[in-house]
DNA sequence: ATATTAAACGTCAACCAAACAATTAAAAAT
DNA sequence: ATTTTTAATTGTTTGGTTGACGTTTAATAT
């Protein structure tokens, strides 16, 4: 068979946008760009893709770079291409969003690449087109939140009901009524209320819950709104 | 400045999964293959990514190729970056979906593609992982339908209610009961009702509608479920 | 003991969604 | 001209969900 002649190639890169939470505040995970241009700015954690690579296997390898964690939550968001985007040779990125909890972090790994957490709201200028990678991912986590209990892998596995709402509170950048909130949480029966409590926050203390591991896999697709009911639709 | 020596570059693709409506069903413009390998396959309408070219330019400059169309309602899906998807050598694509005006398209384009529509529901068996790429991109319609009113870009000018309501079960492969369906639809205050009627399809004729341009723009953001309603959200 | 702080619990009214049936308009058949 | 046929159009009831709102409880600090 005869190659695909007379094509141009081009540079691949994957870019990760990495979200952690404090239990107040969503966070964004940078570094310092090692390498010229732009180097010593604020830069989102990427790498080249490799020749045998897959693109998930080169997120995976550039988040597990950064952080030292293997088996985190994952996902593609979208594919930047302008010819422009980076001023040496033009380079695609793919870029992946990444919910890790911060606890699991190990910092030193970190050092070598001059990794810092920012606050998601007041996070510095980044080179190229990564401020509105950032953007995007922060559309497609509020997205996705919506459909899905995907905030839970942000948080340690045992968290209280304020931390939760004060995540979903950052997400969307809003105040939810606690008491709203906990009934609708309570009906997902996601959570399992745990006899310890978290006193470092309050006097009362806050009971700590963990994931129903089982029903959060059995419940993670759903589906809502204009459409009907997930048990009408048909998924052939 | 110097380059990035040592980083393998790659051939990059767009593909577009183009949806089309007959009235009564989603169909979906396929093409064979004109070069090796898989020639004569049935396959995604696709091409290979230019020097001087966006991603975006790309897609519309295939999908402008094919049918004749352009502005057409073209959104990213997603990369794919397996490294043995093609065979012949490593390539990247990128797809597009496209949701089209199927009265619009211009037949005489596509014959040297030798192209062809499909009902959605039975198609064929694709080319390298183009299967996979339609079921993705049938899923993302149904997220982003979901929350948008995306599917009237499917729809001529003029439509009727039960033109829609078709559409609308047909991407969710669902029956909709019509009196609530008409409810929610009027609710949203998109339609604009004429005086004329489709009798087409019945004795007594349907009234056709068209689409409150305006309203369109100011509803296409629309958010739901869990989360506050959109006038709650902060949006800075 | 009392004050303080934040978590946890409960109620009501308004709204929305799902289930359900009857009527109407217009063409076709007699 | 009348009847039949077919599909579009219109309406109601009921149950559940959401949103707004106050009060109580647990633990610490004084």
């Amino acid at each position: 068979m005869t190659k695909y002649t007379k094509q141009s190639r081009f540079l691949i890169a994957v870019d990760c946008i990495i979200f952690g939470f404090d239990g107040e505040h969503i966070k964004i995970l940078l570094i310092k760009r090692a390498l010229e241009p732009e180097k010593d700015k604020w830069s989102l954690m990427g790498g080249f893709v490799k020749p045998e690579e897959s693109l998930d296997g080169a997120a995976n390898r550039v988040l597990s770079q950064l952080t030292g964690l293997e088996g985190v939550y994952l996902e593609q968001i979208q594919a930047y291409g302008d010819p422009l985007r980076d001023p040496i040779e033009r380079t695609l990125s793919i870029t992946y969003f990444a919910l890790i909890d911060i606890n699991k972090y190990k910092t030193q790994l970190s050092d070598q690449f001059h990794a810092e957490w920012f606050l998601l709201k007041d996070a510095p200028k980044l080179i190229f087109d990564h401020d509105k990678m950032v953007e995007n991912a922060k559309e497609r986590i509020r997205y996705k939140a919506a459909l899905h209990p995907i905030l839970f892998e942000l948080l340690p596995k045992k968290f209280t009901l304020p931390q939760l709402q004060n995540l979903y509170e950052d997400v969307y950048n809003t105040n939810i009524d606690n008491r709203n909130f906990i009934r609708k949480i309570s009906a997902t029966g996601l959570l399992i209320k745990l006899p310890e409590k978290d006193k470092t926050g309050s006097k009362k203390g806050a009971f700590y819950f963990k994931l129903d591991k089982k029903k959060y896999q059995a419940n993670f697709q759903a589906f809502l709104s204009f459409i009907p009911k997930p048990d009408k639709l048909i998924t052939s």
